[in-house]
DNA sequence: ACTTACCGTAAGTGGATACTTACGGAATCG
DNA sequence: CGATTCCGTAAGTATCCACTTACGGTAAGT
């Protein structure tokens, strides 16, 4: 989740969202420079949040579907468990005469 | 989403989950200062994601449900967007014979 | 009022990091 | 092969950020 903290590095994330994309061609939309584009990538392919194809000199990056799925888990889970904690909270402060 | 990159932001984060909580409390099973607890929680109030409540000469800070809610929109999205371009890339390989 | 408990803020510092330019490697085309 | 395209990596730099210590401020207890 660390990886996707950097703006640039969300915006990245962001437009293969809408599936496979080149480097050169991500780099042409954002306002910052090929290389870091690449960097950028690195990070998020070591992160497990997206993969890597090699498509003659192309190299096409596509989202990684477990990585969005183990997120969308975790704040899931991590909902039920605050409201649980509400409810449970918002019981004992009625049993407690208010 | 970037308050929640720093891991022991994330920390504090994950044990307000269970419950309202005091700065002490808090740092006292975390391996950093006073102090810092206090940064992190500010930042993490500013972001939305917890708020804060006086009680006595203590603070204390609870997650505040709707930034939960709006970061499993966010991946609940995520998710079906990509879903969908997986689909449509799925079909339009197939239509090209393969 | 004085002390104690609890906390936020200021200032300073070391380390991480996002970016640039420069360079080299791999695949395609003539 | 030579030229071109596309890309990763190295090196250097400026900025950001997480942390600590020191200090001040507010509320409760004696």
């Amino acid at each position: 989740m660390a990886a996707l903290a950097d703006p640039t590095r969300r915006a990245i994330f962001e437009r293969l969202r809408a599936g496979p994309r080149a480097v050169g061609e991500l780099a042409s939309e954002l306002p910052v420079s090929r290389p870091a584009v690449s960097q950028h990538l690195r990070v998020l392919k070591e992160a497990g949040l997206v993969s890597e194809r090699r498509n003659g000199t192309r190299r096409l990056y596509r989202i990684e579907p477990d990585a969005v799925a183990a997120l969308r888990a975790y704040f899931d889970e991590f909902w039920s468990q605050a409201l649980e904690a509400f409810k449970a909270a918002a019981e004992s402060e009625e049993r407690s005469s208010e």
